[in-house]
RNA sequence: GUCCCCAUCGUCUAGCCCGGUUAGGACACCACCCUUUCACGGUGAGAACCGGGGUUCGAAUCCCCGUGGGGACGCCA
């Protein structure tokens, strides 16, 4: 058997999106299982919706995600190969050599300034009540469509339809079949709302007498909220926006392998080798999907959690890096090196995000954060809080910052000595020195702050409640 | 309007092909446990076979018809 040949063929009109990741991810998936090659196309023959900026981001999404493309637009490490050129606004004298084939076979004529391709079989003309026209009806046979996620699809297709524009410019039919010829496609694996445009390229392939390629029609994902399919435009459509948002590729990856697919037993979070191992077309679903945020953020947290320390920080920097506020300081940033470390190490088993951080640390790097009213009034109330902060000032003063477990000896000792529990001093001590009752453990927190800070913010929080 | 695809908890899904399950898992939600707050983790609860016919001793599973959802009907891709 000869080797799998499959492509992404994305035009560049507009930004990344998820459905289009996904295609591209399954199109990758199924190479990577046979040991077959990824092809790259970019189907650039719209002119005026074209721009580089978006094709630049083409490159850089597949590049995040890791879909590394074999064959295509050379791009860092990826791209290259024998049979492009790959974009088809450098592809005319194919489409042109293609069109001659098929007008000198007699399939394909011109009309109104444009070619049109001949369907087969007798002709009326009907007066079609949708459309208010009068259009050319051909009596052909159905387009029997062996689909590897669907199965025996059929569909009749009775008009011509044209390939090249009055302009000179093939149109997508053309082109898309033209290039999976020349590029030795052997597998088309793409969205369901294809799934009607096959009868056409089925037909070019009779036209141009080519066995047609397999055929995989996936699943679409439908928006999280309302009616229809994610379109570029819905809430979190966009690849981009999760690389800006700091998620994990490996995260969002796992996640979308799981809108459509899964491994067969009751497993979720799984290595993308696994996948690739266990990834077929029969495996993928019919049905259409809608995207669910929360599961991606739980899919990333996990895989946030795993994720050793330095590469942990180093994300964190980055992505604080990234979101600079306007006046281009940062506090976290100007801080010292190992300080923003330990914050960062103290904060990856908390939260989901590295996009939570900035609030989630802000006072680490700012004696100037708020008290929440609410969580001071819950504290302020139990026991005798001041006199609490007062005993833990007075023995942090001596006690050794060197470990965690120095500091929670010293406090432990000191709830044996007033005959209270770690939690009277384990609440008020955290209210004082972050102004809110969510956060990382207290004597982590305590040795990361360091001596200084904590006694200073003890003193002035004891000031600022009139004690 | 025409054509095509699809249909299990709120969501992602297993089970369907090869009829017999207390219809399983995960996210979300709720409760409890753990605990040094918040998370994580653990335990538990609630939560689904779209409807109607048929075939069958027996249907989530096979067939038909509805209904619902999605897609396509461009000299866009």
């Amino acid at each position: 058997m000869s080797q799998v040949r499959v492509r992404f063929a994305p035009s560049p009109t507009g930004f990344f999106h998820i459905g289009s990741a996904r295609t591209a991810l399954f199109n990758w998936l199924y190479a990577r299982h046979t040991g077959g090659v990824f092809v790259l196309r970019i189907e650039d023959t719209d002119k005026e919706r074209n721009s580089d900026e978006y094709l630049r981001l083409i490159y850089e999404s597949l590049t995040w995600l890791g879909l590394d493309w074999d064959e295509g637009p050379v791009f860092g490490k990826c791209g290259g190969g024998d049979r492009g050129p790959y974009r088809q606004s450098e592809r005319g004298a194919i489409y042109r050599e293609y069109v001659q084939k098929l007008l000198d076979a007699g399939r394909a004529y011109e009309k109104d300034g444009a070619i049109w391709f001949k369907l087969l079989g007798e002709r009326s003309e009907v007066f079609d009540e949708h459309r208010k026209k009068t259009v050319v009806k051909v009596r052909t046979e159905p387009v029997v469509i062996e689909d590897q996620i669907r199965g025996r699809v059929e569909r009749v297709e009775d008009e011509d339809f044209v390939i090249v524009r009055s302009d000179g410019n093939p149109v997508f039919h053309l082109v898309n079949v033209v290039d999976d010829i020349a590029m030795g496609i052997t597998h088309i694996i793409r969205g369901e709302d294809h799934l009607s445009n096959t009868s056409k390229h089925v037909h070019l392939y009779e036209g141009f007498g080519v066995a047609p390629p397999a055929f995989a029609h996936i699943p679409l994902i439908l928006k999280q909220n309302g009616p229809g399919k994610m379109s570029k435009r819905d809430q979190g459509a966009l690849i981009e926006e999760y690389q800006r948002r700091g998620f994990l590729p490996q995260a969002l990856v796992n996640f979308l392998c799981l809108l459509g697919w899964n491994p067969g037993d009751d497993r979720e979070k799984l290595p993308i080798a696994e996948i690739i191992r266990l990834f077929d077309l029969p495996g993928v679903n019919q049905s259409n999907a809608r995207f669910d945020e929360k599961k991606l953020a739980h899919m990333n947290m996990a895989y946030l959690l795993e994720l050793p320390a330095d590469d942990f920080v180093a994300r964190a920097r980055e992505y604080f890096e990234r979101h600079r506020p306007p006046d281009g300081t940062s506090a976290a940033l100007s801080a010292d090196k190992e300080y923003f470390r330990e914050v960062m190490k103290l904060s990856q088993p908390k939260v989901k995000g590295v996009e939570e951080l900035p609030a989630y640390t802000g006072y680490f790097f700012s004696d100037d954060y708020p008290i929440d009213p609410k969580v001071r009034d819950k504290v302020m109330a139990k026991g005798d809080p001041r006199a609490r902060l007062r005993e833990l000032s007075a023995a942090l003063t001596t006690t050794s910052f060197s470990s965690d477990t120095t500091i929670e000896d010293a406090i432990k000792a000191l709830a044996a000595e007033h005959g209270v529990g770690f939690g009277d001093y384990q609440a008020v001590t955290r209210l004082a020195l972050s102004g809110t009752n969510v956060g990382p453990s207290i004597t982590g927190m305590i040795r990361v702050l360091g001596r200084e800070r904590v006694l200073d913010r003890i003193e002035r929080f004891l000031a600022s409640q009139g004690a």
